[in-house]
DNA sequence: TTCTGCTTGCAAATGATTTGCATTTAGTAT
DNA sequence: ATACTAAATGCAAATCATTTGCAAGCAGAA
């Protein structure tokens, strides 16, 4: 952990260890606020959890995630994924497929190469939204 | 325009075909600060303009899109399609693809049957970011 | 045309996130 | 180990998007 914030330029601070600690505890998605719950022992400031997951952010450490939800959410950008959100109580679940990436891929090759306005494609993001068990 | 209101319950007023008539010109995602803008000549509030866009979302009309900004974008509901967003200005194409559709309909059927958690996905948001040709 | 409830506008509240500034601290050079 | 500097932090206040309360207005049914 000590090592990817080096290699990315960042100084190894306590706030930033325990918010990695807590996204590599944690695994899903978590808002500022989230992130603050699990590290409220540590006392560290509102405006520096802020501040580190835009950091980390703009250093590829951390990625956005859009869940329809009114605040953002982060997640490691270590490995990609998807996720499954429950619209009623926002359970998350992670999951990945071979098949989807290569189908993805394809259509955003074929659209770089028709498009008259995109050139390059760099990322992508697929969610899908349903009902959990409970909540059914 | 009209009919699609009166189906829905929604009474006739000149705010809701604003609203609706901006986004039909329009085609691409607006947020409620976009829809003012287009609708400035209509001297329509802009708290009128966050209540209509939720009440048309939750009437069906239109529907959420998460495109990694800071603010709450719309489109209408009628057809399905993903959209590809320049990351650096913003621009935003649409695109569809049956393949894509096809590969996303076969993960989730395969992950209802098998999560543990989730029995039924309603819906699903696929979005490519990356640079338009301008930006490049 | 009258009535009733849904809609709207305005002002103010709220919630999430950002900024200014003074203080502290990590990493580096001494 | 010590001193130094830029980056990081905490606190208060500001900002931005969005929501709410309430009184007045308007659409659609009778």
């Amino acid at each position: 952990m000590r090592n990817i914030l080096k290699e990315k330029g960042f100084k190894i601070t306590p706030a930033r260890l325990a918010i990695l600690q807590a996204f590599t505890k944690n695994k899903l998605p978590m808002s500022a606020e989230d992130v603050c719950k699990k590290i409220k022992s540590k006392k560290i400031n509102e405006v520096t959890v802020y501040r580190t997951l835009s950091s980390l952010e703009k250093g590829g450490i951390l990625k956005r995630v859009d869940l329809r939800k009114d605040s953002v959410y982060f997640e490691l950008a270590d490995q990609h994924h998807h996720h499954i959100v429950c619209t009623n109580c926002n359970m998350i679940e992670d999951f990945k497929n071979l098949e989807i990436e290569k189908a993805i891929e394809k259509v955003w090759k074929n659209i770089i190469t028709k498009s008259s306005k995109f050139k390059s494609i760099r990322e992508h993001s697929l969610e899908l939204f349903g009902l959990c068990r409970m909540c059914m």
